[in-house]
RNA sequence: GGGCGAGUAGCUCAGCUGGUUAGAGCACCUGCCUUACAAGCAGGGGGCCACAGGUUCGAGUCCUGUCUCGCCCA
């Protein structure tokens, strides 16, 4: 394989997972859990990335916690999605030529439960591509038999609470799917629009009052006009009549606040069936509400020769016949906010109906609590403000829908003396006159009623379960904040009012998924890739590290297939230097022993308790057994270990206590950026270039490798939460691996890293290489051509060290020897430059321009010498020495010595070159 | 109208409690098919950190105001 296919091995070890039982909680060594309850999507629909982006993020976690010991548990589940799925079952219906309503309520909910066990394997079965490591066997679903009781049993409790109740009230009314639907499901959006002034003529035939309106075809529920009671220039009109044109009605005058003298006319129609505002208008003045539309938005009755034309036309009929009768004197541009319904993108018509509501004020209290007592805590913390201003401002909640598919409303209503009777169990008789003539409320609940149980229904409730006695309050939630009001804030809510618990720890709000422009991903823009294909060419591991990595944490990310590209890349990264290692391994005829068992989840200690920099090959044989679960297959002395090993070992348990710190603060992109670079960028840049001859040659190969295994193994461990599938393929490939490395204990290293001289050493020759490969390339020596190189050190002492490493520089930076001397002439003609304090030459005979050359080193010059400025100004003011820390003052100073003699030795150098 | 967020390299974004003359990835330019990797390696160019004030010895970072964009709510 000259690339990494990820075909067929992800599912490869997908299947091998779910066959071993890996994702069922354990009791773990930390006697710990982690929970999450997977945000159920639409169990009609198919994932997009949106969902691909929280269930990366959440299986990370997961899977950072299994490893770590915790008691881990991520609850799977589907959503019925009331309205989505009627509209979805409706239109097929449609499509075979039966009609929703003749087939009746029962052929409907048969067709759409066969919908549902068709799509439902197909959206599980994209999470398991996905790789998320979910506990399948406690898969829920909301309309199951267990959360259908869940539902229930929320209802009547809140019901004989006295929390739920049934009133006429101006609902969000949907036309197009005729049903009522929340506030939160209103989306507002700009449209451009007229206000027309109509004038309204006293009904005593004296002059007129001119209203504005912006929906004139309401006209015809009119009640009345309002004036403000203190506008002193209409005042005096309260207790008038006018003729509601169009119509042969007189309604009345009257004086209400709502009227604002400023705005508009001054004169407000109120039309309380249709109108928010109005209603509450109305309910103050005891006005009548004239309903003049039917569901479908269509005009009735009251709207006399109007009668049967849709609202839209409605508008516009209504507009010339008010022009016909000069009663319209003026038409303004008006741009305003107009309610959509977010599902179906219909104008919402509010509109007078009876409807369940739930009374919210009681519920938000405790939940307000949670959040501000840091009992639920929300990433990032700017959502504290928005959810404690929507809390603040709860509204009473509208939870019936005129739909079939869902929770059918747990009402009965005696058709004989219209008792209504609310039980968990249908009642076969009236408990008031034990007629059986009993009828079920024909609406069901809004689909957000049965999720905001979500943390606990799918645990058992109202069972007392063992799991929910486990396993709740869950850890955390992982979703966007588009949902923060729909969802997370009712679920504190059900999880106080029921369970008296917060229902999760904290909140991680991730970023919405957009598209190059920075649209919503949706289904009607067909800008949403399907995240199969996306898993069939790039791998589900490239999609989820390329998410991960790409988020800031809790900003929208911008999406398109070249993003893939990193993730993709990388993993052909990890997979060609394992390539590279297992060569030399099979070469070498190591053979790893057994192991007694693979190591039990938990902390893998790459720090603590090890003596690295005193006993560096025990720490090393100790670190292999806790990874491999046996022996170091060759023996290493400390004086095996090189420089650059120790380098490395260092560097991995650096990186091991960073990935672990970001992953704690959930800023997982910098966590898979930490073992990302460390991979990429000094695993492989550096090291395994510096061990490439010792790993070729028999005699010295075994320490190296050993070290690049051992750090292919901790890399594979930090990075497995993010790339589940070639972390587990590769670690089987290490000959002494056994079992998962999903698995397998985590990498932990809080303690400071270990060999801080070695890491010192080694970043100055990586410097001194770079200032070499500089020189090389402006100077234009050809690629193939080795030369050799002088590097001069300031101090006598610092000769033998740096000399231990010239073979390493030269191997690096491509030249035959490189030479280190304290003291002597300047080599000529030579490219030269500063590495810290190193004075590097790359002498070459005859191919140096030294105008060229003179011109370099100024830019060096001049751009040190700006710094060393400023720096002596600083330095220079009293007010800073006085007031800056103590060691802020000595680094400036420290700095300036070092920048100084920087300059100086390339001024001499530049002498030189005229001498 | 109210609230929140963002404005840093051509693009997408880091930059945490203020402390070298601001970083990464992609894109771009140059050189390399070096027996792990061209999905790669090495080197390079590119930024009055939106604008204006202020606090401070010191501001991309804190404060005030302005502008632009996005989102949420009314």
């Amino acid at each position: 394989m000259a690339q990494y296919a990820p075909q067929g091995i992800e599912e490869k070890w997908y299947a091998q997972w779910e066959a071993a039982d890996l994702f069922a909680p354990r009791a773990g060594v930390r006697d710990e859990t982690f929970v999450i309850t997977l945000p159920p999507p639409n169990v009609t629909g198919i994932l997009h990335m949106g969902h691909c982006l929280g269930n990366s993020i959440q299986d990370t976690l997961i899977r950072w916690h299994r490893m770590r010991g915790f008691e881990t548990l991520w609850v799977p589940g589907t959503d019925h999605a009331s309205i989505a799925t009627e509209q979805v079952v409706t239109r097929q219906m449609r499509a075979d030529g039966i009609d929703k309503r003749e087939a009746g309520r029962d052929a409907f909910l048969e067709r759409a439960w066969v919908w549902k066990e068709q799509t439902h394997g197909r959206i599980t079965a994209q999470m398991r591509r996905l790789g998320c490591s979910l506990d399948w066997p406690r898969d829920a679903f909301t309309m199951d038999e267990a959360r259908n009781r869940a539902v229930t049993r929320c209802f009547v409790d809140l019901y004989e609470k006295g929390r739920v109740f049934r009133d006429l009230y101006l609902v969000n009314w949907c036309p197009h799917c005729l049903t009522a639907i929340s506030d939160d499901e209103v989306e507002y959006k700009e449209l451009d629009g007229s206000m027309w002034h109509i004038q309204y003529p006293f009904a005593d035939g004296d002059g007129f009052v001119t209203v504005a309106t912006t929906r004139p075809e309401t006209m015809f529920g009119d009640t009345a006009v309002a004036v403000n009671p203190d506008d002193p220039e209409r005042k005096h009109l309260i207790g008038r009549e006018v003729r509601l044109p169009l119509t042969d009605r007189v309604i009345p005058v009257i004086g209400d606040h709502h009227a604002d003298p400023e705005k508009g006319t001054g004169y407000v129609k109120i039309t309380p069936a249709h109108d928010p505002n109005d209603f509450l208008v109305g309910k103050r003045h005891d006005l009548p509400q004239v309903i003049c539309m039917d569901p479908h938005g269509v005009m009735n009755e009251h709207a006399g020769e109007l009668a049967g034309l849709d609202r839209t036309e409605a508008r516009t009929r209504t507009i010339a016949a008010l022009e016909a009768q000069d009663l319209l004197p003026k038409v303004e541009k008006n741009i305003h906010q107009v309610g959509h319904h977010d599902r179906c993108g219909t104008v919402i018509e509010p509109y007078l109906s009876k409807q369940w509501f739930l009374r919210m004020e009681d519920l938000a209290a405790p939940a307000v609590k949670a959040v501000e007592d840091g009992s639920v805590r929300l990433f990032p913390e700017r959502w504290v403000g928005v959810y404690h201003n929507w809390m603040r401002n709860i509204r009473d909640w509208c939870i019936s829908r005129q739909l079939w598919w869902g929770h059918r409303i747990p009402v009965w209503y005696c058709q004989d003396c219209q008792q209504e009777i609310v039980a968990v169990d249908a009642p076969t008789t009236c408990t008031s006159c034990s007629s059986t003539k009993l009828e079920q409320d024909n609406d069901v609940l809004d689909t957000w009623f049965s999720s905001w149980l979500w943390t606990f229904s799918p645990l058992g409730w109202p069972d007392e379960t063992e799991d929910l006695k486990r396993f709740h309050p869950t850890s955390v939630l992982v979703t966007a904040a588009d949902i923060i009001f729909f969802w997370v804030a009712r679920m504190i809510m059900a999880s106080y009012e029921f369970l008296d618990e917060p229902p999760f720890d904290e909140v991680l709000f991730h970023g919405i998924v957009r598209d190059e422009e920075g649209r919503k991903m949706s289904k009607s823009l067909g800008n949403s890739p399907d995240p199969i294909d996306i898993i069939d060419s790039y791998g589900a591991d490239a999609l989820r590290c390329s998410l991960v990595m790409l988020t800031p944490t809790g900003q929208d990310i911008f999406y398109s297939e070249s993003s893939l590209e990193v993730g993709r890349n990388f993993c052909n990264k990890i997979f060609q230097a394992t390539k590279l290692v297992l060569g030399v391994w099979d070469e070498s005829g190591l053979v790893a022993p057994t192991a007694a068992a693979a190591p039990e989840v938990g902390d893998l200690e790459l720090v603590a308790g090890r003596d690295w920099d005193q006993q560096p090959a025990a720490a090393l044989a100790a670190v292999w057994r806790d990874t491999f679960g046996g022996e170091l297959p060759a023996p290493v002395v400390d004086a095996d270990l090189m420089p650059e090993d120790r380098w490395i070992l260092g560097r991995i348990c650096a990186t091991a206590a960073e990935c672990n710190e970001h992953n704690g603060r959930r800023r997982l992109n910098d966590a898979a950026y930490g073992a990302f670079n460390f991979f990429r960028h000094e695993f492989c840049d550096w090291y395994l270039e510096a061990v490439k001859p010792r790993l070729r040659d028999e005699a010295t190969c075994a320490a190296p490798l050993q070290v690049a295994v051992l750090n292919l193994a901790l890399s594979y461990k930090l990075l497995h939460p993010v790339m589940p599938f070639i972390t587990e393929e590769l670690w089987s490939w290490l000959p002494p691996s056994t079992g998962f490395i999903a698995a397998s204990p985590y990498p932990a290293g809080t303690a400071a890293a270990p060999f801080e001289t070695e890491r010192a050493d080694f970043e100055a020759v990586m410097e001194i290489t770079t200032v070499l490969r500089n020189l090389r390339s402006e100077l234009g020596v050809p690629p193939g051509k080795r030369g050799a190189a002088v590097l001069r050190v300031p101090a006598a002492e610092r000769q033998a060290p740096l000399a231990a490493h010239a073979e390493r520089i030269a191997l690096l930076a491509k030249l035959e020897t490189v030479e280190v001397v304290h003291g002597g002439a300047d080599p000529q003609p030579a490219g030269a430059g500063l590495a810290g304090d190193v004075e590097v030459f790359l002498p070459m005979a005859g191919l140096v321009d030294l105008d060229k050359e003179r011109e370099r080193l100024q830019k060096d010059v001049d751009k040190l010498e700006g710094w060393i400025k400023g720096c002596r100004a600083k330095l220079a003011n009293e007010k800073f020495v006085q007031n800056a820390p103590e060691d802020v003052v000595q680094k400036q100073k420290d700095l300036l010595a070092e920048n100084e003699a920087k300059v100086a030795t390339l001024r001499e150098r530049m002498a030189g070159l005229d001498a």
